[in-house]
DNA sequence: CTCAAAAAATGACATTTATCATAAGGTTAG
DNA sequence: CTAACCTTATGATAAATGTCATTTTTTGAG
């Protein structure tokens, strides 16, 4: 027990976070509170409205945060992989989640209460600026999805989001985009219908930007999609 | 000088943001270091790209917040009032703005520098937290305008920039929104071009939404108006 | 008050995107 | 293995929006 990864203390993850301002004694509390949760594919880890009374640590797998349109239609806010920490805001805020967090594949998450949270937020100023520090973050890049959604065209937002997924995700041994996503979650990432989404990628086909086998997408010619993106 | 308005101790705009969870003694050491401003409508309080090295606290008068596109187009994210106050996301994460700040109308604005506001963020806890909070609101309403931006026309979002206006800034004594905007301006919050924007108002005109008087927008029938921005 | 400049309004047209329909290809439970 | 189902793909068309040109109205400096 003296060297378990099942302990935030241990946990590599932790690494890629906030968290990793706890002080020892603050981890092992949290790490005494937490439980591990499965998720599999396509299960909801929290829906739109819900009262969060913890935050969820990604241990492994992808999920999509989204936010339901009054139209009906899905809109993808952000795709969280290993290491990210959803219902942050609303634990932070008091407020109920504006999002829902759908699997994307089987996932491993650590659900910690608030208030085990709540202790380091009033105690450890450093954790809290740590937070901040991520938010302020966050709010510039929501600023940046603003301008793009408001300005740019349909083209432009999926050669943005390819792109996106290629320097989040990196490739596999094969040169393929290492985030699998269907046609209809790429649709919903940019905000248009899945007909036009799957047009567009089509027509960069065609132009050679692109190649694609089934789900899978490789860039061929990064420098085309960066212009197009720029709109030269 | 026992009660001097101009002290950040004594300043009414201070009760409307997180400035309010400070205390006394700070107040004062922040009151010490701050310089009041004065900029005339048009003028520019920041631009994006630049190092800020303080915030800036509006007392009186109304900015912009907006950032140019690729594509040339200015796109406003924020409309700021008295009481709200300009670059802490910048302050707080260290980074380069990425927001340009332009008076609409005349204004008084105090600005207080980084260093004075990081003891602060250092030593008082609820002051940070109020921060956090407030910034997770901000996230919240970002992701709002973000599904808004990918998923409704131009009408509808025009019906709820109207709508947001009104609500925010309330009516003058003839019961017109009391925040008057170019139609440029209002066409840079939704992210359309201006004229789709001044046909959008003059259909609303005709289907007795709205009226108008120049600039000046009276809302006439707010129901029908919500119902637009819900898409029933 | 007057005139020049800016903003608003409108028309004509091109382009983009949504919507509906249908077909072809893949996946999976039984 | 195969039928039912889901995803991808493509065509046809309508609707929304962008762009350019021009006129009318409003605003503000002198």
């Amino acid at each position: 027990m003296s060297h378990n990864e099942n302990r935030c203390e241990n946990c590599i993850v932790r690494q890629l976070n906030s968290l990793q301002a706890l002080k020892k004694e603050e981890l092992k509390r949290i790490s005494d509170s937490k439980t591990l949760k499965i998720i599999k594919k396509g299960e909801t880890i929290f829906s739109e409205g819900e009262k969060l009374n913890g935050v969820f640590c990604i241990r492994n797998g992808i999920s999509k945060l989204s936010k339901m349109s009054d139209n009906g239609k899905d809109q993808i806010v952000k795709i969280a992989a290993k290491g990210e920490i959803l219902g942050q805001r609303s634990v932070v805020s008091d407020q109920i989640t504006n999002l829902s967090a759908i699997a994307l594949n089987d996932m491993a998450v650590c659900y910690i209460p608030k208030s085990e949270l709540e202790y380091s937020l009033n105690e450890n100023t450093q954790f809290t600026k740590a937070i901040l520090k991520q938010m302020a973050q966050d709010l510039k890049a929501a600023d940046d999805v603003i301008v793009s959604m408001a300005q740019k065209s349909v083209k432009q937002r999926i050669a943005e989001a390819l792109v996106y997924l290629h320097d989040n995700f990196g490739v596999d041994n094969e040169g393929y985009i290492a985030m699998t996503l269907s046609r209809e979650d790429i649709a919903n990432v940019v905000g248009t219908a899945k007909e036009a989404c799957i047009r567009t990628l089509s027509s960069f086909k065609k132009e050679q930007l692109i190649s694609t086998t089934g789900k899978r997408i490789k860039i061929e010619n990064e420098k085309a999609l960066y212009n197009l993106i720029e709109g030269l």
